[in-house]
RNA sequence: GCCGGGAUGGCGGAACUGGUAGACGCGCCAGACUCAAAAUCUGGUAUGGGUAACCAUGUGUGGGUUCGAGUCCCACUCCCGGUACCA
C-alpha cells in the first residue's frame, strides 16, 4: 500500500485533488446517447461579488447529488453560470461610478475562484453570463418569434415613480411609502409597457403541475393558488344615465340579490369621469396616486371610499345601487370594479359597516337559520333566502337560473388570479427590448440585425437609466429600409434571461439558433434545486418559456424541470447595541464573546473589541444589513473545502433553513481528521488482509459486518430516495465509531476493517470528494473514485440473528426484550409476559388485550 | 390581508408508513495526560425524584380520535418565505 502522511492536512490534499480534476477535464459532459444521462442543475447566482453560504449550501447539494448519479454509472452534466443582469449592478454604479458591465464581470471571476475552490464538479465549458450579447440575442431573436405569433402585446400598466428622482421604483425601493433615496412619496403612474400572454397557457401551467411527481407538494400547491382558475359570471349593471354599462366578474352570482353596492378602482373610468365633476373624488383618486403598487401594501390597507353620485341598475330587482370609488380595487384585476355583497364577504362586509352601506344577508346554511351578519359575513355556500324566485336553491341550481336571466347582461366566464407577464423595466442593465418605433408604428427588429447591443461604455449621470440618452443607441433605422427610426429603452424583466438558461447550458456555442440538437439528449433537467422563494416567480416563468420553446419545435416534452427541490436559508445569531437614535447596530458573531452557563446556555455577550456587553438578537438569514454573515472564503481557508460542504450537509437537511454554528464546523473537521487517522493507521499496520468470508467471521465480527452493509443501506436510501444528507453523515459517524472501536487485528478482523473503510469513503465521496480521493488511493486503489461504483448492499451481510423488542403496557414503555429474529406472535407475546417489570406492572390487572406489530412491540392492554 | 411552510434538550437536529422521543454532532460537566493551559483521550448529559433498579413529567398553546400521537383531526399563538419591478 502507498504511504500516507498521518496528518490530515486538507489544503494540501485539495489543491492536488484539484489540479488533477482540471488536467484531466474530469466534469466535462459530452453527449453520449447510449448512456443513461443525468443532468442536475443549481439555480444559477447573482454575481453580486462574495460567495455567500447560501451558494455554498446550494451548489454542496447539487455537487452531492451529481457525485452520486455518476458513481451510479449515469453520464452526469453540472453546468454553472451567471444571472447577470439585475438592480444591484446600477447600485453599485451609482454609488461607486463603476460601469455595471465592469462591475458585474470582475465579480463573475471572483466568485468562479471561489466556486472553483470548493471543488464543485462543473463543465466550466459550458459557462455562460446572461448579458453576454451572444446569450440575450437569442432571446430577442425569440421575443419577436412571439411578436409575430401574437403572443406579445403592449398596454398601460401601473408603476411606481419618484417624482423627485424622475424614475420608476422596484417595489423594492419604495419603504413606507417613499422613494428610498429621495425619501419623496411615491406616485402611481400610468405607462405603455410590453406583456407576454402566459394567461394563454395558463390551463396547460395548471394542469401540468399534476403531472410534476418530482416536485415538493407546497410548491404546487403555491402555484396552483397563484394561477388561480375560477368559473364564475360576468355582469353587466347599467349606469343610470351612463352609456357604457358596469362589467364585474363574479365567483358568487347566487348573492346577486344581496348586491348592496358597486366598488370601482381609483383608476377606472367611471371613477375617473365623476372626479372631473366632482371635487371630493377628485381628491380621493389622487390620494389614491400615493400609493406603491404592491400587493401586500395595497392589502394592509385601511379600506377607504367615497361614492361618486352614480348609480347603476340591478339587473334583476331593478333596485338602485351606488356606486363608490375604493383605495383597495385595482385597475389590474379583472375590470378594475367588483359588486359588493356585504353579507357574504368580508372585505364588503368590513367597509359596509365603516361607511353605512346595507347588509342584505341572502345565502343561509342548507336546512338552517339565515346567519347572524352582526359579527362577520357567511362566506360559505348555502341555501338562498331574500331571493324572491330563487330562495331555497344550492349553489349550482342558483347559478343556472341566475345565468339564464340575465340573458345577454351576463355570461359564464373562466377567470384566472394569473395576470400576463409584465416583461418591460425601465432601467439600464439589462437585455435591450428589440423593438423599433417609426413615429406610432412598431416594428420588431430584424433577425440580421440581432443583437440590440447594450452599449457598456456608458457614462452615469443621476440615477435616470443612461440607455435613454445614449444618442447613439436610440437612433436607429426601421428594419428593412433607411427610415428613420427609435429604438425602445425599456430592458427585459432579469426573470426573462433566468427562464431558458438551463436549454442554453445544453448548446454551448451555437451560433445559428437558440439551442440545437444536443438540447434533445440532455432535456429535462433531472433535477432542479434552488431557493424556495423560487416557489412561483421564476419557476412559473421557466415552466412556461419552456412551452414556448417547445412550441417552437426548439425543445421537447411539456416540463423542463422533472424533480425540484427547494433549499432552505442560513441563519445565524445576531447581536447589537441600540445606538442613541434607537436604531440596533449590529456587531459581526465573529466580534463577540459569548457568556454560558453551567448547563453550555448563552447568558450574556460581550464585543470583543471593547469588553461591554452586546444584546443578543433573533436567528435570522445571513445578510449584510444584520452583519451576521460568515464568509465561506474563511473558512475553507482555516479547515479545507470538505469540512465547509460537510459541515453545510450535516448541519440540517436541504429543504430547511440552517443555523450556523463555527464550533459545528470544528466538529466536522474532528470527525474527517479522524476518518483519515483510522484510515492512516490501518494501512500503517503490515499484517495482512484477509478476504472477508462472511461464514468464517466470529459474532462480533459478524455484527460490525452487518452495521456496515446497513449502513450503505441507509446511506444509499437518504442520498438517492430522500435527499437528506444530514442522516446520511450521521450513519457514516456511526459506522465509524463502530469501526474504530474494533481492534481485531486478525486477517479476518482487518478484512472486515478493509472493506467497511473502503464503504465509508465511497459513501462520503460525493461530500467531501478530496480527501475521499486520497483515502480511497491510501487504501490501495488505482482507479479514480469519481468513476467508482456506489457500494452495494450484501443482503446476507444484514440479516440478524436476534433483535429488540419494545414491551408497552396500555402504550407506555416497561421492558425492552431481545428475541430470535423468527420469533413468531405467540412467542414474543410469551416473552412480553415472562419479563418482570411487566409482570410488576401487570400485578393482579386484567388482560384486556394484546397488540403485537411485528419486530418492533408489544403493548398489553390492562383494565385500569 | 391572502397563499405556502415551520415550532422537539443549553444549541443544530433524529424519529421515513400512528409504534422505544432526543440518533448524530455541538456545547457543557467530570476524569486522564500536563508544572499549567490548549489540544487529545475516556465517561456523563431532557426535566424532577431515587445510591440504584426504576418512577413521574415532557415535542409552541388548548381540545379531540386511538391500545398507542412529535406524527392524524379541530381551534389558536408566534416565526419564516412569497405577494407579480430584489434575485
Amino acid at each position: 500500500m502507498p504511504e500516507m502522511d498521518e496528518r490530515y492536512n486538507p489544503q494540501a490534499i485539495e489543491t492536488a485533488v484539484q489540479q488533477r480534476w482540471t488536467l484531466q477535464s474530469a466534469y466535462r459532459a459530452d453527449e453520449d446517447p447510449a448512456r443513461e444521462k443525468f443532468y442536475c442543475l443549481c439555480m444559477f447566482p447573482y454575481p453580486s461579488g462574495r460567495l455567500h453560504m447560501g451558494h455554498v449550501r446550494n451548489y454542496t447539494i447539487g455537487d452531492v447529488i451529481s457525485r452520486y448519479q455518476r458513481m451510479c454509472g449515469k453520464n452526469v452534466l453540472q453546468p454553472m453560470g451567471w444571472d447577470a443582469f439585475g438592480l444591484p449592478a446600477e447600485n453599485a454604479a451609482i454609488e461607486n461610478n463603476i460601469p455595471p458591465a465592469k462591475w458585474t464581470r470582475a465579480n463573475i471571476e471572483d466568485m468562479k475562484a471561489q466556486l472553483q475552490r470548493l471543488g464543485f464538479g462543473y463543465d466550466w465549458d459550458r459557462e455562460l453570463a446572461t448579458c453576454d450579447p451572444e446569450y440575450y440575442r437569442w432571446e430577442q431573436w425569440f421575443f419577436t418569434r412571439l411578436y409575430e405569433k401574437g403572443l406579445v402585446y403592449r398596454k398601460k400598466s401601473l408603476v411606481n415613480w419618484d417624482p423627485v428622482d424622475q424614475t420608476v421604483l422596484a417595489n423594492e425601493q419604495v419603504i413606507d411609502g417613499c422613494g428610498w433615496r429621495s425619501g419623496a412619496p411615491v406616485e402611481r403612474r400610468e405607462i405603455p409597457q410590453w406583456f407576454l400572454k402566459i394567461t394563454a397557457y395558463a390551463d396547460e401551467l395548471l394542469d401540468g403541475l399534476d403531472d410534476l411527481e418530482g416536485w415538493p407538494n407546497a410548491v404546487k400547491v403555491m402555484q396552483r393558488n397563484w394561477i388561480g382558475r375560477s368559473r364564475g359570471l360576468s355582469i353587466k349593471f347599467r349606469v343610470v344615465g351612463g352609456s357604457a354599462p358596469l362589467e364585474v366578474f363574479t365567483t358568487r352570482p347566487d348573492t346577486l340579490l344581496g348586491a348592496t353596492y358597486m366598488a370601482v378602482a381609483p383608476e377606472h373610468p367611471l371613477a375617473v369621469a365623476a372626479a372631473e365633476q366632482r371635487k371630493d373624488v377628485a381628491e380621493f383618486v389622487a390620494s389614491c396616486r400615493a400609493q406603491s403598487t404592491s400587493e401586500a401594501a395595497i392589502e394592509k390597507l385601511d379600506k377607504r371610499g367615497v361614492p361618486l353620485g352614480i348609480e347603476v341598475e340591478h339587473p334583476l330587482s331593478g333596485e338602485r345601487l351606488p356606486v363608490w370609488v375604493a383605495n383597495f380595487v385595482l385597475i389590474t384585476y379583472g375590470t378594475g370594479a367588483v359588486m359588493s355583497v356585504p353579507a357574504h364577504d368580508q372585505r364588503d362586509w368590513e367597509f359596509a359597516r365603516a361607511f353605512g352601506l346595507a347588509i342584505k344577508p341572502v345565502i343561509k346554511p342548507a336546512g338552517g337559520d339565515v346567519p347572524d351578519i352582526e359579527q362577520g359575513a357567511f362566506t360559505e355556500k348555502g341555501e338562498l333566502v331574500n331571493s324572491g324566485a330563487y330562495d331555497g336553491m344550492d349553489f349550482d341550481t342558483a347559478f343556472d337560473a341566475i345565468t339564464q336571466a340575465l340573458g345577454d347582461s351576463a355570461q359564464t366566464q373562466v377567470q384566472y388570479r394569473l395576470r400576463d407577464w409584465l416583461v418591460s423595466r425601465q432601467r439600464y442593465w439589462g437585455c435591450p427590448i428589440p423593438m423599433v418605433y417609426e413615429g406610432e408604428a412598431i416594428h420588431p427588429e430584424a433577425a440580421e440585425r440581432l443583437p440590440v447591443a447594450l452599449p457598456e461604455e456608458i457614462e452615469w449621470q443621476g440615477v435616470v437609466s443612461p440607455l435613454q440618452t445614449t444618442a447613439s443607441f436610440v437612433e436607429t433605422t426601421v428594419p428593412g429600409s433607411n427610415k428613420p427610426a427609435r429604438r425602445e429603452t425599456d430592458t427585459f424583466d432579469t426573470f426573462f434571461e433566468s427562464s431558458w438558461y438551463f436549454s442554453r447550458y445544453c448548446s454551448p456555442g451555437a451560433t445559428d439558433g437558440m439551442v440545437d440538437e444536443r438540447a434533445r439528449y440532455w432535456m429535462p433537467v433531472d433535477i432542479y434545486i434552488g431557493g424556495i422563494e423560487h416557489a412561483v416567480l421564476h419557476l412559473l416563468y421557466a415552466r412556461f418559456f419552456h412551452k414556448l420553446m417547445r412550441d417552437d419545435g426548439l425543445v421537447d416534452g411539456p416540463e423542463p424541470f422533472k424533480q425540484l427541490l427547494t433549499q432552505g436559508m442560513v441563519c445565524k445569531e445576531t447581536y447589537f447595541r441600540v445606538d442613541e437614535q434607537g436604531r440596533p447596530r449590529y456587531f459581526n458573531p465573529a466580534d463577540v464573546d459569548v457568556e454560558r452557563d453551567d448547563k453550555g446556555a448563552v447568558v450574556a455577550a460581550q464585543a470583543k473589541a471593547d469588553g461591554e456587553p452586546v444584546q443578543i438578537g433573533p436567528v435570522e438569514k445571513m445578510s449584510k444589513s444584520k452583519n451576521n454573515g460568515v464568509d465561506p472564503a474563511v473558512l475553507v481557508e482555516k479547515y479545507g473545502a470538505d469540512t465547509v460542504r460537510l459541515y453545510t450537509m450535516f448541519a440540517a437537511p436541504p429543504d430547511q433553513s440552517l443555523e450556523w454554528s463555527d464550533s459545528a464546523v470544528e466538529g466536522a473537521f474532528r470527525f474527517l481528521r479522524n476518518l483519515w487517522r483510522l484510515v492512516a493507521d490501518h494501512v500503517a499496520n503490515d499484517s495482512p488482509v484477509g478476504s472477508v468470508e462472511p461464514e468464517a467471521l466470529n459474532k462480533e465480527l459478524k455484527a460490525l459486518r452487518q452495521r456496515v452493509h446497513a449502513t450503505i443501506a441507509k446511506v444509499t436510501d437518504d442520498v438517492a430516495r430522500r435527499y437528506k444528507f444530514n442522516t446520511a453523515i450521521a450513519a457514516v459517524m456511526e459506522l465509524i465509531n463502530a469501526l474504530s472501536k474494533a481492534r481485531d487485528s486478525s486477517p479476518a478482523g482487518r478484512a472486515v476493517m478493509q472493506e467497511g473503510l473502503e464503504v465509508a469513503v465511497r459513501l462520503l465521496a460525493p461530500i467531501t470528494p478530496h480527501c475521499t480521493d486520497a483515502l480511497w488511493s491510501a487504501l490501495g486503489h488505482t482507479e479514480s473514485l469519481l468513476d467508482t461504483p456506489w457500494p452495494r448492499v450484501d443482503q446476507q451481510a444484514l440479516a440478524q440473528d436476534e433483535i429488540e423488542v419494545v414491551v408497552q403496557i396500555n402504550g407506555k414503555k416497561r421492558a425492552l426484550i431481545t428475541v430470535p429474529a423468527s420469533a413468531d406472535k405467540a412467542a414474543l407475546e410469551a416473552r412480553a409476559i415472562e419479563d418482570q417489570n411487566i409482570q410488576r406492572h401487570v400485578g393482579n390487572h386484567e388482560i384486556k388485550k394484546i397488540v403485537v406489530v411485528p419486530n418492533k412491540l408489544v403493548n398489553i392492554v390492562v383494565a385500569t
